[in-house]
DNA sequence: CGGGACTTTGAGCAAATTCAACCATTGTGG
DNA sequence: CCACAATGGTTGAATTTGCTCAAAGTCCCG
């Protein structure tokens, strides 16, 4: 949902100008699918549309997490640090995801713009005053967390057990359903996340991240159109390797990734 | 709680027989924290307890999730499995913890009994009717996917970036803060999961296990009593290694650990 | 164009794995 | 009650995968 004034005067009638919730882009993926045009309508009085440019934080890991973020553009990623510098990035978020889970009113990690990002932010107090009401919304949270788990565990396995070549197999199918259930190609993969980047989520060094691309390109396997777009070319090799008897799963809704 | 009613008449009186909730020696710290007396007998029309053998399983990845569990007595290892055998453990259980979070109701992972394993077992779809009348259960629900979340996630830090002698280090800091919790002592702690397991929780080889845990010995930072046993000795060492500023956090509260 | 950030490639290295043998503990049957 | 088989744990040597350090190459963007 574009948060500019002037651009709903042109995009939208006066009619939705007044609910630009209703005419959100990702309204239909997002946590707000589940609410009804009334309950939208409140939800809209307690939410800041705002925009990040790429690099900046959006919120720090350990912070009293004061806010719950829904992505309405752009990329995000989310990361815990140990003392020494070394980086787990432990999700990628983009267009229709949540974000924000926090444990103990505290954010578990920091959470930066890839590219510019935009977002609407809810107060968390407020959110949970409207969650005693509408039920529903709490029955998504629920549904949103066990996406987000069911995922955590899938890269658990990920990092514990795959080889490199089975991890970014992985990623790439992953990256690949995810832009399908998007509307988008399924083949041409976007990488909007630097090498370093794609290495710390799979915890790997960027060096074998390149090396294992260009591995794959020699094997037919991928394409590699510019280092921040990819092409699958042999789609059931990339299932073989990273473990995926068919196309399907990889991580059935969003969440992380 | 001891499901034999011999036992019942012997342990408890006549008035507590009718509610072996109200005398569940984990209750304050499991999912029936939440209710009060007259929600608690409507649970308990719901509830199967059985024991489960060492080496049984519980429930298996993918099969339709049908019920949900509380663990009373034992421990409990989950884990998902690749094609080739190799295996993640994604958490270990025990009395308290709450089992069965499922994802498009299928379970996500495979849990089975390391010890006899005693369970308080929930038909989730009666369950989930007594949940749209106990707002309170809803959110300890949410309350618990989040935790479990956020250990999910220290684990992805430690399975994709710690070396072997921190994720050792972790586990054993994890385990002692668990016992603590528990009113054990902490310097104590035991190991009822074999080598095997323990690599296969940490992304690591059982020798490689073995190693540290020799290697700690001669440090002396543990000392080890029988291979089911440790003792903490240099805690401090062992947090500076899990890169733990102080004592606390690990994973503070339940879940999985 | 030129400069900076990102990416790729190469060579040597190291942590953890693999494979194999040995040891300890436990429980069972002779 | 002891011998011995079975299971799980430890230790060693060789190997390997992915990492580190270093240099060269590309791609944006102003």
């Amino acid at each position: 949902m574009p948060s500019d004034k002037a651009l709903d005067d042109i995009l939208l009638g006066p009619a939705d100008r007044t609910s630009p919730c209703a005419a959100c882009d990702v309204r239909d993926v997002s946590i707000c699918a589940v609410l009804d045009p009334d309950e939208l309508k409140r939800l809209e009085k307690i939410v800041t549309r705002l925009a990040v440019q790429p690099r900046e934080t959006i919120f720090c890991e350990a912070a009293p997490a004061e806010y719950l973020f829904n992505v309405t553009g752009g990329a995000v990623k989310v990361y815990k640090l140990l003392a020494d510098g070394r980086r787990q990035i432990t999700g990628f978020f983009f267009p229709g995801d949540f974000l924000g889970l926090a444990h103990l009113n505290k954010y578990a990690y920091t959470a930066e713009a890839i590219e510019e990002v935009r977002l609407c932010r809810f107060s968390r107090r407020k959110l949970e005053k409207m969650l005693e009401q509408y039920p529903k919304l709490e029955k998504h949270l629920l549904q949103t967390a066990s996406n987000e788990l069911a995922s955590a565990q899938d890269q658990m396995l990920l990092l514990g057990r795959k080889t490199a070549r089975e991890r970014i197999a992985t990623f790439l199918l992953a990256l690949s359903e995810r832009a399908k259930r998007h509307g988008r190609s399924g083949e041409r993969v976007n990488l909007p996340m630097s090498r370093g980047d794609i290495g710390d989520y799979l915890g790997l060094t960027m060096e074998t991240v390149s090396r294992t691309f260009t591995r794959f390109k020699n094997d037919g396997k991928v394409e590699l159109t510019g280092a921040r777009h990819v092409t699958l070319q042999d789609r059931q090799a990339l299932c073989r390797l990273a473990g995926l008897v068919e196309d399907e799963p990889v991580s059935a809704v969003a969440g992380s990734l």
